[in-house]
DNA sequence: ATCATATTTGCATCCATTGCAAATTTGCAC
DNA sequence: GTGCAAATTTGCAATGGATGCAAATATGAT
């Protein structure tokens, strides 16, 4: 990702890492619907149809670091060690994929900022639950091959799904009820021990 | 719903069900981006502005029949039976949620090519992921109050999240394998027995 | 038949997105 | 340095979804 050779691509980047910027302060300044792509080129100083050659669309913006945070956790499970469980590597993911990460020599975390508008802006969180189940379909795959001769291919889904599908709801759900960032984790974490230890031992 | 007591309500239903129509076999036809709404509307002849009094956008016109799936699995966890388990419940719910259900006098099933739309189309499965979540947090809401002694809202998403997101999961990967139509129901079925057992259970 | 209300319609408008060809910039060879 | 080929940016036109608004219609109860 980092590797700014010429000139060319060094401006490339500066030009991405500035519309990005510039894109994310105009969403929580005045909203993301209210901001529009001549906004954010125009802060920018570049045309609308340049922002069209970095981003696919208004919404890609907001995901930029997207590729690289999947990229990470697919290079754990490929590493994944001998004789570590299924549950072990996948707990040892998910503790990591908070971490931030390096995008084209930009470093973020995902900021409540940020955060707040995935779950709130309709757009946003339709193409982010998108990203989200491409991403559970790339680990299940990973996961399947980095266990080929225990896990076929529907269990490694219904791993990866199970585990992801119970944190994902029941974080949204405790952020829904306004609890505090320390309380959203620990439901984050109880949903996963639900799903490793099985449905059957709440019911 | 089915209630058209005037000429007023009988012709709003007619005109709701030919757009339905019109639209999901135009989308057959000639794809989801490639027809306009216009030639949606030219079909029914009503104005264009009409099609946006019936449905928000041209994605909702694909999804008519959600909010009576997710009525009636409410209504199914609503009124559990007195000594069933969650689990008892929840399988009860999916085994019946994929059964016709009746909207605006206009029943349907989810047909292949509905499906294949929702699962093709980037605008249509971002939009049905986010129905989908939704569905996920209403589901978790009414488990929860079903069994307001056992489960805290927490353990509830859990419980929702896991075997949805694993029996999702599995069966769009054993779609995208070309699996049989049996195979994929299958895929959804071993994915809820996994969720249901635990992770730890295939690890 | 008539009036109040509910619907439909016809604009005008905004904005995201795309294709295309012209203009500009960069990297490299000479 | 110059000049050329390739990569980028830009301007422009066009498409299509979505919305607000006021005029035109249709409906239904008296």
């Amino acid at each position: 990702m980092g590797d700014a050779v010429g000139l060319r691509e060094r401006k490339k980047l500066r030009t991405r890492r500035a519309l990005i910027e510039a894109a994310l302060r105009l969403f929580e300044e005045k909203g993301y619907e209210e901001t529009t792509v001549a906004e954010i080129t125009a802060a920018v100083d570049v045309s609308t149809r340049t922002f069209f050659s970095y981003f696919t669309s208004k919404e890609d913006v907001v995901f930029f670091d997207g590729e690289a945070r999947v990229e990470a956790a697919l290079k754990m499970i490929a590493d994944r060690r001998p004789a570590e469980t299924v549950v072990d590597l996948l707990l040892r993911v998910t503790s990591h994929s908070l971490d931030a990460v390096t995008d084209a020599d930009l470093t973020v975390e995902l900021t409540p900022a940020r955060r707040h508008l995935i779950t709130t802006v309709p757009a946003l969180r339709a193409r982010g639950l998108d990203l989200l189940f491409e991403t559970q379909q790339r680990l299940a795959g990973a996961l399947h091959r980095a266990y080929a001769d225990e896990l076929d291919p529907i269990e490694a889904a219904a791993a990866i799904g199970s585990l992801m599908g119970a944190a994902h709801l029941a974080t949204t759900i405790s952020m829904e009820r306004g609890e505090t960032p320390e309380q959203v984790w620990a439901a984050g974490r109880r949903a996963m021990e639900i799903a490793i230890r099985g449905l059957s031992s709440i019911g």
